[in-house]
DNA sequence: GTCTATAAATAGATAGAC
DNA sequence: GTCTATCTATTTATAGAC
């Protein structure tokens, strides 16, 4: 079993990912991520050098992904409205990515992770915000104010992305959660348009 | 320093909700709130029987004490935007009740706490969640349905708890934050508006 | 790159004196 | 109710054989 390297370090960042997700990263320790991934103990800190590396890197490529896929989907529809639905449901087929970057942002401890590496003082917007403000300018023309366009954009990503950490986390849970799929996109669409709405009429 | 307990107790409560909010439960250690508190180590056990017995009645508390003061802050104002603002400004004033309380409901280990102790498959509902939807129903009258209340206030909730999640974490990592106080009011106002307005119209 | 063994620190919990 | 001392288990991290 000599030169897996590759497959080995992501296979360890996906299921730290998980990990870390459920039981937060000082609930999770390096044993628990080895054995789920089934690598040997050892092999975290030869790939990461140490338990937090692991994490800038879990966080790093987490929040490179979102912007990514919140780029691609909205390149491919075209569409406000269409976006934050497809956005909700990549957070539900990734919530694991979704969740562990939210718990490290609330955490005092792990904070500096969404601080760019240029500009230390400088905190990193929601991943994928420049594209959503971009969408929210082309639906309402030139005339918007740019104001308008930050409250719609903190409205719309907030109820995204809050949706989705209640419909993800109740589901793990097995409890029974009161909104399908179904209901949260039905919101997602009736709030989008409520929003776009009160900015055309300015 | 006999005879105390009312003290000591209520002391590691309130410090324990303070490290578990900005280190999440498994990154404090009783030692680290008998420090913070000043009390003795052993005093945490004798108090709470154990660790996790110490985050239920934190939990307790908290749900409660949020409970009670949405209803008090109703009953004072009677108008559903004024009640929303005022949750956002008690929210960060309380902000380690808020953030410990999401943190826990974003754990799987820990998820149990949001179960109702009667009906264990009933999971509760946000605190001050009925208020709020009765506040919802005075604005609009009773021919309002039952689907709309439950949107509005899935909408006007969400909005103002992950804004005072953001506001409150953003300013306790000391990093520049985008907005202040008076423009997140500023925000729940506008979108209180628009949701009522939006109901009203069908 | 992978493995075993182990160092060094820290965790939750308890026993027993006061 | 408070305190010290301590037990037992677990943690991160590393050294060194293969």
């Amino acid at each position: 079993m000599t030169y897996q390297c590759h497959d080995t370090k992501e296979k360890i960042m996906e299921v730290a990912r998980v990990l870390f997700s459920d039981h937060g990263f000082e609930g999770t320790s390096v044993r628990d991520i080895a054995k789920a991934a089934d690598v040997n103990v050892a092999s975290v800190n030869y790939h990461f050098s140490n338990k937090e590396n692991l994490l800038t890197e879990i966080m790093r490529s987490g929040y490179e992904e979102c912007s990514h896929t919140v780029k691609s989907i909205y390149e491919r529809n075209n569409s406000l409205e269409e976006t934050l639905v497809e956005l909700f449901q990549y957070f539900t087929e990734r919530s694991h990515n979704l969740v562990s970057m939210f718990k490290i942002k609330l955490s005092t401890q792990h904070s500096h992770h969404f601080v760019a590496e240029g500009s230390k003082d400088q905190l990193l917007g929601p991943p994928g915000g420049v594209v959503i403000a971009a969408a929210i300018r082309n639906e309402l023309g030139p005339d918007v104010t740019e104001e308008d366009v930050v409250w719609a954009l903190r409205c719309l990503f907030t109820h995204v992305v809050h949706q989705s950490l209640m419909y993800n986390c109740c589901m793990k849970q097995g409890t029974s959660f009161q909104f399908t799929d179904t209901d949260i996109e039905k919101s997602i669409r009736r709030l989008t348009r409520i929003v776009l709405q009160d900015l055309r009429k300015k």
